[in-house]
DNA sequence: TTTATAAAGTAACATTTATCACTGTTTTTG
DNA sequence: CAAAAACAGTGATAAATGTTACTTTATAAA
């Protein structure tokens, strides 16, 4: 079932390849909440997200802001960044809801890299594709107040979900958000008023 | 000449490739304040700078904000990306000083990346150290007020431009943070009195 | 050197965001 | 069910940043 997952995923890659990735990496299952990349920790595998959804974030002045969101057929790519020196990694990744990764060992990684120009060709998309959500969000912190980068956070996270109702709390988006609890709950309530979003009991309706 | 700065600056190339680049890629030399790179252009070559300074900033809801500065040895590794799908441009670079950029046509650089892992290695290096960069950029904004983020911005301008005599207006600096010109000539005031920086005429003292 | 022009200084005020201190409301759990 | 815990609502106030409108100063140009 890998293999169904990568070649639907990837069809670019040679049938090989998609047995080698079979052979040496490895599945695994992480529950919502459990981290995947932990901030400062050495890297030693590559993770690919087979289905489910990936939160990344960076610490800095124990504030924890969102970074971007990784869904299926993408990869935590900078985790590799970082194996490739032998840095530690300077931002966590945790699961936003139950999540399958596929777990590809850094030395293979390295290896399919010179061997397999598709592969090749697949991380750098990746690359590419962090670096654009990255500046997105920094876009966004700049150019738009809270409110406006609250209702594109509401928004991008029912999408991604596939629900409009949302179980998260205040705390957990004020967070994200790298701003204070009081602050999401008064915006809340403008953002209720002119009726782009309800609190629904503890849970937040994106209409 | 453009043999010597390669050998030195990217030792792992094999003596063919470097050949090949010398022979396929042009010298530019930018004066300050030219454009490298337009938002929204179309891109046909990668550039990496020989020696100078490159400013990359980004347009949106009409306000220029920075993104990084890039040195000696850096290429607009991001125009890459875009060539690589045909996509515009979505920042741009500019030259911080009069700057000699080599130009690598895009085909070549495929083709590069394909038959030496030495040059890929080099481009994927690229891209980590832009993400770095950007990650920084965006800590700076989210941890950080306009005091420290105005330190930070003159040491760092003070570092590249290997000078502590900065020639640079207040509106430069309010564009490049993203906030308004009253605002930086309030927060340089402060900072005199702190005796961190001097207004010395028209110009800024990094003490 | 005078004049024109661009840059900087600044006071007053507006807006946005942060923080504090407390109350009320769900949800969970013993 | 009652108590505890977690979450949400809100007023008051502070701090940071943005905006307006004007003055002053430095530099360039005539």
């Amino acid at each position: 079932m890998n293999t169904e997952f990568l070649t639907k995923c990837y069809p670019n890659f040679e049938k090989e390849l998609i047995q080698e990735i079979e052979e040496h990496s490895i599945l695994k299952t992480f529950k919502k909440g459990e981290f995947i990349v932990k901030q400062g920790q050495y890297i030693r595998f590559l993770p690919i997200i087979q289905n489910g959804c990936v939160k990344v974030f960076c610490n800095e002045q124990s504030i924890d802001f969102l970074l971007y969101f990784l869904e299926s057929g993408e990869s935590c790519i900078y985790s590799f960044a970082h194996v490739n020196n032998g840095e530690q990694a300077n931002f966590s990744a945790i699961a936003e809801r139950d999540s399958h990764l596929l777990l590809l060992p850094v030395d293979k990684v390295k290896f399919w890299m010179k061997k397999h120009p598709s592969f090749s060709s697949i991380i750098l998309n990746n690359y590419k594709k962090h670096y654009n959500d990255l500046l997105n969000t920094t876009k966004q912190i700049i150019c738009y107040n809270l409110d406006d980068r609250l209702i594109y956070y509401l928004k991008t996270k029912a999408k991604l979900l596939g629900t409009h109702l949302l179980s998260i709390s205040h705390q957990e988006i004020a967070n994200d958000l790298g701003t204070s609890r009081e602050v999401i709950s008064r915006i809340m309530k403008k953002l209720s008023l002119k009726e782009v979003v309800k609190q629904d009991g503890r849970k937040i309706k994106v209409l």
